[in-house]
Parts: C-alpha cells; sequence; structure tokens
RNA sequence: GGAGAGGUGGCCGAGCGGUUGAAGGCGCACGCUUGGAAAGCGUGUAAAGGGGAAACUCUUUCAUGGGUUCGAAUCCCAUUCUCUCCGCCA
C-alpha cells in the first residue's frame, strides 16, 4: 500500500509512475478524497479542543455545551469514517510503483533477458515431456489425484517421491548453512489480515483457497506462497537496527486455485493447485532492497548452478510484475520437451510496499522509524525442479540420472528408472 | 466442550473516574567517570494523523467496537485474541 503522504508530494509523479502499470485508477477521486479527509480531520480536531478545554476547566456550567459539541463531533466523525474507508478501499488496490530500473512493458514479451547459464542438453532421441516420463516410470499418477481429488493434482510415488524430498532438502541446506536464512516451519493457514499484508488481499482473493475452521470466526486461507507467512513474521512490530536483515527460509505446499488460467499447461505438474516451493524472504533496511535482490538472485540461481540445469535470468517489464513487486527477476529453466525457458523462480524487490500493509517497521542509525524493505523468492519452486531434472537428464530407456548434488540425499542413489 | 485469568510504550510491568502519554525496570542514545572497557552516576528516549518551509504545534491511541460521564487505561456491554485448569483427541 501506498503512503497517502508521500502520494501527496508529488501525485502527478506518482500518477506518471503507475501508468507503467497498465492498471486503471481513478486518481482524481484519490485527490477529492483526501483533502476532503483532511478538511473533516481538521473540524473534527478543533471541536475536540474544545472540548477537552472544558472538561479541563471543570467549569459546570459549560457541561451542557460539551454535550452539544460531542454530538457534531459524532456527526463529523461518521462522514470522515466513511470518506476514510473508500479512500483506503482505493488506496488498498493500487498496485506498487515500478522502481525506475523496470523497462516499460505491457506483458511478458516485454521482458528483457539478461544472463543466460548452463548447456542446453542435445538429446539423439526425441526428448519425453516429464509427464511422460513419470508416468512411464510409475511415478507420476494424474489419474489417481482426479479420482482422490480433482484436477490439477498429482501422486508422486516411489523414486520421484524420494526425489521431491531431496530437492527440498538441498535447497533448504544451501540456503541455511551457506546463505545464512534462517529456516522457519510455518503454519500454512493465514489470517485475512496477513494476506492482506502482503497483498493478495483485497483484489485476489479468487486466488485463495479459503477454509473455514469454525462458524463465525475470523477468515482462515491456505498460503499460495510462503511469501505470506515469512513476511508476516514483522508485522505490527518496530524492528531495532541490530536485528536486521533478517533472511527466513522455508520449504511449504502452496495452494492456488489457479482461477484465471483454465486451458493453461493443463497436462502434467507445471501448474498445481499444490505444490510445494522453497521459499526465501528478506527483511531489510528499505534503502538496501536492491542489493538484497541481486543477493537473493544469487541465492536462487546458485541452485540452478549445483544441479548443472540450464537457465536465464530475465527482469520483468512493468506491465508484467506482480502486485506488491517494485522490481522482479524471474529464472526460468530450460524444459527440452517444450523447446523453451519456464519460470522457476521469481525474486521480487516489494520496497516498503507491503511493510505499509503490514505496519513493519524499523528504527534508522538516526532513531527515525521506518518501514523495512521486504524482499521474497523462491529458491526454489520444488515441483518445477522436478520437472527440469526428469527432462533434462532423461535418457533414452527412459530412465533419469540424478544430479550429482543431489545423490547425497538419496542414498547414493545414481539413476532412476523402471524396475 | 466446562471453569477461570488476562491483553497497557521497542520489550517487561504498575496504574483501576480528573495535568496519566501513562510510575518503575530493561533496552537504546548522549554525557560524566576510565589508560581503555565494564560497572556506576546523570540526561534523554512511543506511535499514528492533521497544520506549518521550519522551529514547533494540535488531535488521537492503554486488544477491537459500542455505551455511561462534563471527563474513561480506569465503570458497563459485545466481539476478538492469548494463557491456566478440567474433559476429549492426537
Amino acid at each position: 500500500m501506498h503512503n497517502l503522504k508521500e502520494i501527496r508530494k508529488d501525485f502527478t509523479a506518482f500518477e506518471k509512475a503507475l501508468k507503467k502499470r497498465s492498471t486503471q485508477i481513478d486518481f482524481n477521486k484519490l485527490k477529492v478524497l483526501d483533502i476532503q479527509n483532511r478538511e473533516f480531520i481538521q473540524k473534527k480536531e478543533a471541536l475536540e479542543k474544545e472540548k477537552k478545554d472544558i472538561s479541563k476547566s471543570k467549569d459546570k456550567s459549560l457541561f451542557a455545551k460539551s454535550k452539544e459539541i460531542s454530538d457534531s463531533i459524532d456527526q463529523i466523525n461518521e462522514q470522515q469514517k466513511k470518506i476514510k474507508l473508500t479512500l483506503d478501499n482505493i488506496l488498498s488496490n493500487i498496485p506498487n510503483v515500478p522502481h525506475t530500473d523496470v523497462p516499460e512493458g505491457k506483458n511478458e514479451k516485454d521482458n528483457i533477458e539478461i544472463k543466460k547459464s548452463g548447456e542446453i542438453p542435445k538429446f539423439d532421441f526425441d526428448p519425453k515431456s516429464h509427464f511422460e516420463i513419470g508416468e512411464k516410470l510409475k511415478m507420476l499418477d494424474f489419474d489417481l489425484a482426479t479420482k482422490t481429488t480433482g484436477s490439477r493434482f498429482v501422486f508422486v510415488k516411489n523414486k520421484l517421491a524420494l526425489l521431491e524430498r531431496a530437492i527440498s532438502n538441498f535447497m533448504l541446506d544451501i540456503h541455511t548453512f551457506k546463505n545464512g536464512y534462517e529456516e522457519i516451519s510455518p503454519p500454512l493457514l493465514a489470517s485475512e489480515n496477513t494476506m492482506f499484508g502482503t497483498g493478495q488481499l483485497p483484489k485476489f482473493e479468487n486466488d485463495q483457497f479459503e477454509v473455514k475452521l469454525e462458524e463465525g470466526t475470523d477468515r482462515k486461507f491456505l498460503i499460495p506462497t510462503a511469501e505470506v507467512i515469512l513476511t508476516n513474521i514483522v508485522k505490527d512490530k518496530i524492528i531495532e537496527l541490530k536485528s536486521l536483515p533478517m533472511r527466513f527460509v522455508a520449504s511449504t505446499p502452496c495452494f492456488r486455485k489457479e482461477a484465471g488460467s483454465y486451458g493453461k499447461d493443463t497436462k502434467g505438474m507445471i501448474r498445481q493447485h499444490q505444490f510445494y516451493k522453497v521459499e526465501l524472504v528478506s527483511i531489510v533496511e528499505q534503502t538496501k532492497c536492491l542489493e538484497e535482490l541481486e543477493r537473493m538472485t544469487n541465492c536462487a540461481t546458485e541452485i540452478l548452478d549445483l544441479l548443472e540445469l540450464p537457465y536465464r535470468k530475465i527482469i520483468l517489464c512493468s506491465g508484467d510484475m506482480g502486485f506488491s513487486a517494485e522490481k522482479t527477476y524471474d529464472i526460468e529453466v530450460w524444459l527440452p520437451s517444450e523447446n523453451k525457458y519456464r519460470e522457476i523462480s521469481s525474486c521480487s524487490s516489494c520496497g516498503t510496499f507491503q511493510a505499509v500493509r503490514m505496519k513493519a517497521r524499523y528504527k534508522n542509525a538516526k532513531k527515525e522509524t521506518l518501514y523495512v524493505g521486504t524482499l521474497n523468492g523462491s529458491g526454489l519452486a520444488v515441483g518445477r525442479t522436478l520437472i527440469a531434472i526428469l527432462e533434462n537428464y532423461q535418457q533414452k530407456d527412459g530412465s533419469v540420472i540424478i544430479p550429482k548434488a543431489l545423490r547425497p540425499y538419496m542414498n547414493n542413489l545414481e539413476k532412476i528408472s523402471l524396475n
């Protein structure tokens, strides 16, 4: 969420910056409401002062007057609250402003590749898709998932289940022991307020799975990413400078409705309602967001380097970024069956956008209270890493070589084959 | 599910109708002390919002929302969250 105080300073600049994101916002309404809101506040405060003075004087002859003032305060208050509500409503639906580094563009076609790494494997046969490989091995079972649950779910079995677990553990080990992240095993449900904090609500409620605990209690949602719950660790906090930066990592299932993607990636486990993801979250001084973003992205690509998977790094254009992000790098892994790169990680700096929503602040060296910067990135998506391994390491006979880095996590297994 | 207790500043914790934005402590900052540090002593230290170029100033805030009152952290009601005990389940 944006800080109105900051917006006010240069309203046209704000408007211009947001134009890049191709969203429709009624800036004029926002402006008018802000002015009205402040007018009412001023009126209210003047009356409150008067009332306070009477009360302090303890002059009985003025008590009746004080009561009258209370009534008019109530009236003004009601109007002001209404305005504030619509104001907040507009404000909480406005996406973050893209950083000046971000290339302008409409959609994914305008993203810019900035790095390519690894060797694209050459096959002397037609490379199969991950679901063909997995089904042939009898270790990916989509039909069974359809029977027990429904579409966009999968049973991962046997050695592939072991591989999935190994991927997760391998990533966690690198990020905790080497990259300095603190491992967290968080709740997978988040409250409505928590979901608001990172920007999933109110605008993207349709993408979320809501869970009913008990009638009448607060709303709860299955987390669409561990970002939600990890970032909100600092919600409503004022953090001391010495405890920054904070870096968290978690491997969790994620749940998404994928409401807007009917017909997209319907085959295989590219796009599922439930998937594992290792998530990185950093809480930093607001001035350090961009350098932390580079660091975080390197932590993510390091995994791909260690797994010896070919990938590229792109910077998202203004039109393709997520709601809360100010700058995003996507890392895409090579998928032989599709003959193209597919997203396996997305690392974003959110600047202070989420912090304002969460009321997460810190004291800087000058003892000023400022909003923290928040970042999140996948390090990496476990399901898609599994896919990438299956496809890039597949052999002519249908078996799959296990990347060297993962073998210690799999009882030194070197290859997964049918029997 | 039954019975209690409680939510106060960055943190801990007093206060239970009127200069209380809130004692005390911790933490933090600055100063004194020291060869240097620690300890000790002294001083300072909430957030949000409004006005102002600024100095500064005003309003709000003691879980949330209502109510009583000229006046509420303090009294009443509702909601919510946390904790303890009993039961149940793991």
